[in-house]
This record gives structure tokens, C-alpha cells and sequence, in this order.
DNA sequence: TAGGGTCCTGTAAGCGCTTACCGGTAAGCG
DNA sequence: CGCTTACCGGTAAGCGCTTACAGGACCCTA
């Protein structure tokens, strides 16, 4: 109708400055809302961007003025071998990424995603290159050792989910201690349970190290005889889960009064061996999760579980990540408040709405 | 232990050059792999790059090859009210990013994604700012108007998905009419059932619209009775799915023999209305699904349905935009074939591995 | 009416990288 | 031994945008 539309040369500010009759400048600043150009000016270019259905470009953008306005985020995506409902840990990790997304678009960031398989190779190389397309990154659990972190962090800003700080890069996760203490304070005085036992998670797992030791710690701090040792090494697989049960029973143990699970996943393996072994949760043994993954509560018994506020955790990072960026400060250590979420496998009865209050240990203690 | 690491000035291809002694279009040639430059001045350069931990800056990068190595996607995020396990379209879109991943890491391409609430106003004008921080841009399903895609389509290379093209811009699809043929053949010719319905999915939908009339011609011409009008209208939804089967019976209608479903999400819903009226399926409705998402075949009864090769789609989705980035061709609408799985809520025993050939329409008719 | 502010707007200098182009050196040949 | 050819490597010109700086127009005041 209009123009025989450009030879799609790229359309740049200075098409649209000629067209309006104005400087490549005044476009700019229109643009940017910068500076205050006269209304006559700043229709002239409004119109000539509508007209060309110019977008500026963002490379030339962040060049220009040392800001991408994107963030990469970092994780590994499952392969291997996929348990039935595997997949779910998807969803975790889109959850947290979610988060981050809403953070970042509050600041006009984009998210800059890349997965990683178990087994590439050249996992740094390939981050090292999305930093670069970044002004900082983020990535989930277990993604590169300390040094590679480190080494990282001094090329671009770095958060990491659910690991530990470094002396360059910040972290955020979520209060596991107080998640697994409520948990156990739950079992032993609440239910009176005096035998408990944990099935881990990946061993190479920082939420898992600190849940494991906060288990042991409350454990014997509550009075409760605690039954360890590799046997009950799980990986926060349902199949993990489910081996660990079975070796057990096959070792002909007898199993604690109630099993702590590294993670939901954990528990829905281990209740789902349990019950093909004909052992009813929870009268016969009691168990509970960690993370409350949407179908905890479609579980039979439904999960008694400890809820992360993983959306919050995405968007705190996000948070952190900018102020890092933008001012160069940032929290070291974040960590998240969580809370206790109290269904049937822990013995309790269908409908106790509320607990006593003392429970709620990451709920009440943390308040912000 | 060695420099006292730069005063953040960010580092630059300069820095690398003069410390290995060579000059910047060196350094580029030997990060680029152009050129062959000699042994000693590769060997220089690397070790430089290693000591200094540098990594290019990607919008410097782009802007002088044009080429950012970027591809945006946009998709809706849930939002609204969550149906209990809604949470699985999550799921849906993200199995397609992964594919799409996957065909962009093999050209060095990252995901710049963007999603959009259901009530986000400045929809269009977000979607311009990813333009123009990517060289494409990749539309799930519902994002914009054909007015709307076609006016982005020409700032940006576009591929929608389960859509239909416009004039510039790309689409991928599956199969939704072999999809629903099969179906249809297997109710009518293996099943015998005379009288049929069809739950539709949000009526904007491309492929809901695909489906629905795939569904009248085929059911018709297998001379099989179908059930129609706006009480069949769901919205992909299990509330909706389920909604649709309540008012049916509260108005007193008698349900066909089978059901189709627009989506296994409404299935779902489906025949958890169906159990609540005491109505057995498959022995009084059979019901069947589409797409086969994971939990698909846990459900009572496992559900019948077409798998769509969902990561496939997005592979080949990126494949179709980068080709129309580098070459400017593309083919302009895709479809991808999609299978016949058949598990036990359309009537079938609980074993029956196989079923005749001639069901597997779109297996057999479209191998590639 | 001239001097001094105020506002706007335009000019031009980069941001960090790629690459065309050209000069210098070494190797090949008669 | 001198000239051609090949091969490397350096210089410099952008890529599209932001922004410091300076110039012009206009208004106000004396």
C-alpha cells in the first residue's frame, strides 16, 4: 500500500530520523524518552516508527550503552533414563524459572535459557559462551564445581540456586534446615515417632548435604534413634526412592516408624515400593517429603511435605542478580523462608486444617 | 596469585591482543577459526584468552556479523484459575522448548524466552522488544492476531506454532486431521460404536478448529452419528472438559457411545465428571485424548490418544527459522505426523499391544 | 535593541568486534 | 641471485545505537 518496503537492508534509526525530518539524535531520545523534545518532534518520529514498523536494535543497544538486558539461565535437563514422572522435575525448574521471569521483566529483562545433558562435554565452554550474550547468570543446582563457578564469576555476575556462596558468586535457596527441624519436630513430638530415617538425595547435592545433617542433628537433638548408613543413599528419584525400600527389606531391616525423603519425588517411590510390599503409610510407617510438587496432595495418603517457595526463589535471585549488576553489591546468602505442610502420610487425620503453631517452624520464625 | 585482576573496565579483544602481542584482527581470526594463522601466534593468542578468562562480548559480536545466534520464543503462562494438574500445560510448552533447544544448540543458538500472562496488555509491544534482541522469533500457539503476526513478521524471520501461516511468516503443525481420523476409524470401524462427540478446545485455537472439522467429515463418512451444538464447547481445559459432560447430563441429554477429547488435559476432566455420575468408561462412554502427555497412561483408564512428537515440533520449528534467517527460504507450513496410541479407555483390552495396521493412518501414510 | 538565559536539536565520538584490504616477509622458480 | 607468488598479520572502516557537547532559536530583561 504504503512504501515498496525496504530491501530488507535492515532498518535502522536513521531510516526512521529521515523520514521524520529529524536527527538519528532526536529519534533516539524519543525513544528513550530521554531529554524533552517537542511534541511536534516527538510525533514526527512516533510516526515514522509506526510507519516503518521499526524495532531498535537490541545488539547495537547493548553495545552502545554496556547493558543487554538479558539474563542466562543455566540447568541441566534430565536424559538418562526417565522413571514414570520423571518428567516432573521439569516442572520444578520451569517453576523456578517462571520466577525468574517475573523478576526480570519488571526491569525489562528477557531470560536467556540453555540446558545442559548429564553428559555433554563442554559444559563450561558452552556457558562461558552465553555469558557473553548476557549481563549475568543464573544456574540451577549442580551445574559446574566450585572452581568452574568461581572462574565464572569473575568474567560476569553470577547467582547460583541451592548451592553455596563463593567469594565472586552469590547464592539463594531455601531454609532447609528449618524445613527438615519442623519436620522431625512434626514426627517425634507431635506423633511420637522414636525411630526415624532419611532417604538421601545426589550425594553431590548441597540441599541434600544439609538436609541429611539437620536430620541427624534434630534426630538425636529430639531424642529420636536415627538409622543411617549407605543403604539409604537415594538419588531424588522416585526409582531411587523405591531401590532404597527394597534393598532395605531385602536386607531383611526393619524399617524406622517414619522415613524422612530427601524430596517428594523420593517419597512417591518409596511409599510406592511400600505399598507393593504390602506396608500401609501411615499406620505402618510414616512418610514425608520435601518441596510439595503439585501432586504431593494427589498422593495416597496425600504427601505431608515441606513447601519451598520456589517462584519467590526464582525471582529473588533475579533481584539479586540486578542489584549485582546494575550497583555491583548483592546478599551473598539468601535464604528463603519455607513451610511446613502437613497432610496424611505423616499419620495425621484427613482434615486437621491447622498444627500446633510451634511447628510451623520456617513459618512463624522467619516472617519478613 | 597473578594479576590484580582488571579494574572491571570490562575486557576487551584489546586487551587480549596486546598481551599476546598481536593485533586484534588476530585475535578474532584465531577465536573465530579464520584465516590460518600460524601455530605460534594461534598458540599465543589462546593461552592469553585462557590467562585473561576472556569471552567476546556477544552484542559487539552481533552487531558487526549481524547475526546475534538468538532466537526468541513467546508463550502464554498459565495464570487464572489452576485447575488441580493444570499445572501440566507447563509441561506441554515446555517439552516443545526443549526441542526447540535442542535444534538451536546445533547451530550455537541460544533461547531468549518471554512469556505472557493471559491479562497482559502491551502484549504486541513486548513481543516487538524480544524482536529486537533476536534474529527469529518462535509463536506457540494463541499469541497474536493474524494482523497481528503478519505485522511482526515483517520487522522479523517468525515461526508460529499449530497455527497457519500468513503470508510471512512460518508454521509448524502436527497432523491433527490423520490424528483424528484415526481416532475416529478405531471407535467406529474396530469398536463398532455408532454415535459419537467431540469436546472441543478454546474455539480460537487453529488446531482445535482443525480437529473439530476433522472430526464431522470423518465421523460422517464412517457413517457414524455425531453429537454437536455449543455444550460441547470446553476450552482444553479439565475443568472445562469436565463442565461440558455436567451440563450435558444435567440437561438430560443422553451421552454418545465415545468421546473425543480436544486434549488429554480435557479428557481428564472428562472422566473424572464421568466416575463422579457413576458412568463407566470405556464399558458406557469411551473416551479418547490428544497429544499424550506423560500422564496419560496413568490415569484409570489408561487413555487412548494421538501422540504428537512435541520436541520434534520445536526442533523442527527452529530448523524451518533458521533457515529462513540464513537462506530466506523456509518452508512456509510444516506438518509433522502424529501416532495412534491405543490403551484401554477406548475399549480396548488391557494388553493389545498392536492394533491393524490401517489405524496407524499417520504412522504408515506419512513416514519420511 | 542588545545581552544573557533556556530549550531543543544536531554533530560526532565511541561501545567491542569482524573483515576487506594492503603491505611485508619468506619461499619458489628460472 | 633477482623476481614472482603465497601467506600472514596489521590497519582501519564500519555494524546501529547512545550521549556529551556545542550551536541556534527564541524569550526575557534592562
Amino acid at each position: 500500500m504504503t512504501e515498496p518496503k525496504k530491501a530488507k537492508g535492515t532498518l535502522t534509526i536513521y531510516d526512521v530520523a529521515s523520514r521524520a525530518g529529524v536527527s538519528i539524535a532526536s529519534v533516539s531520545r524519543v525513544l528513550n524518552g530521554l531529554g524533552s523534545p517537542r511534541a511536534e518532534t516527538r510525533e514526527r518520529v512516533m510516526q515514522a516508527v509506526r510507519e516503518l514498523s521499526f524495532v531498535p536494535d537490541g545488539a547495537a543497544r547493548a553495545l552502545s550503552n554496556g547493558l543487554k538486558e538479558v539474563v542466562g539461565v543455566v540447568f541441566r535437563r534430565g536424559g538418562e533414563e526417565l522413571f514414570e514422572g520423571e518428567d516432573e522435575s521439569f516442572l520444578f525448574i520451569d517453576v523456578i524459572n517462571r520466577g525468574i521471569e517475573v523478576g526480570a521483566q519488571r526491569r525489562g529483562f528477557d531470560l536467556l535459557i540453555s540446558s545442559v545433558g548429564f553428559n555433554d562435554d563442554n559444559v563450561a565452554a558452552r556457558i562461558a559462551a552465553l555469558a557473553g550474550k548476557a549481563d549475568g547468570l543464573i544456574l540451577h543446582d549442580r551445574m559446574l564445581s566450585a572452581v568452574g563457578i568461581a572462574r565464572l564469576a569473575d568474567m560476569v555476575p553470577v547467582v547460583t540456586l541451592a548451592g553455596s556462596p563463593t567469594p565472586a558468586s552469590l547464592n539463594v535457596r531455601c531454609d532447609n534446615e528449618s524445613g527438615i527441624r519442623a519436620l522431625v519436630r512434626h514426627l517425634v513430638i507431635d506423633h511420637g515417632y522414636r525411630s526415624l530415617g532419611y532417604v538421601s538425595g545426589r550425594a553431590d547435592s548441597p540441599d541434600n548435604r544439609t538436609r541429611s545433617r539437620a536430620f541427624e542433628t534434630e534426630a538425636v537433638a529430639a531424642g529420636a534413634a536415627i538409622d543411617t548408613g549407605p543403604a539409604w543413599q537415594g538419588n531424588y528419584s522416585a526409582a531411587g526412592g523405591a531401590t532404597v525400600v527394597a534393598s532395605l527389606l531385602d536386607a531383611g531391616r526393619k524399617l524406622p516408624r517414619a522415613i524422612l525423603c530427601a524430596n517428594d519425588q523420593t517419597a512417591l517411590g518409596v511409599i510406592h515400593a511400600l505399598a507393593q510390599r504390602g506396608i500401609r503409610v501411615p499406620q505402618d510407617v510414616a512418610i514425608t517429603g520435601f518441596d510439595d510438587v503439585p501432586v504431593a496432595r494427589h498422593l495416597h495418603p496425600p504427601l505431608t511435605t515441606i513447601r519451598q517457595p520456589m517462584q519467590e526463589l526464582g525471582a529473588k535471585a533475579f533481584d539479586i542478580l540486578y542489584s549485582r549488576i546494575s550497583a555491583g553489591g548483592g546478599k551473598a546468602d539468601t535464604v528463603l523462608p519455607v513451610e511446613l505442610i502437613v497432610r496424611e502420610s505423616c499419620g495425621c487425620a484427613p482434615n486437621s486444617k491447622s498444627v500446633s503453631g510451634t511447628d510451623l517452624v520456617s513459618k512463624d520464625g522467619q516472617r519478613r
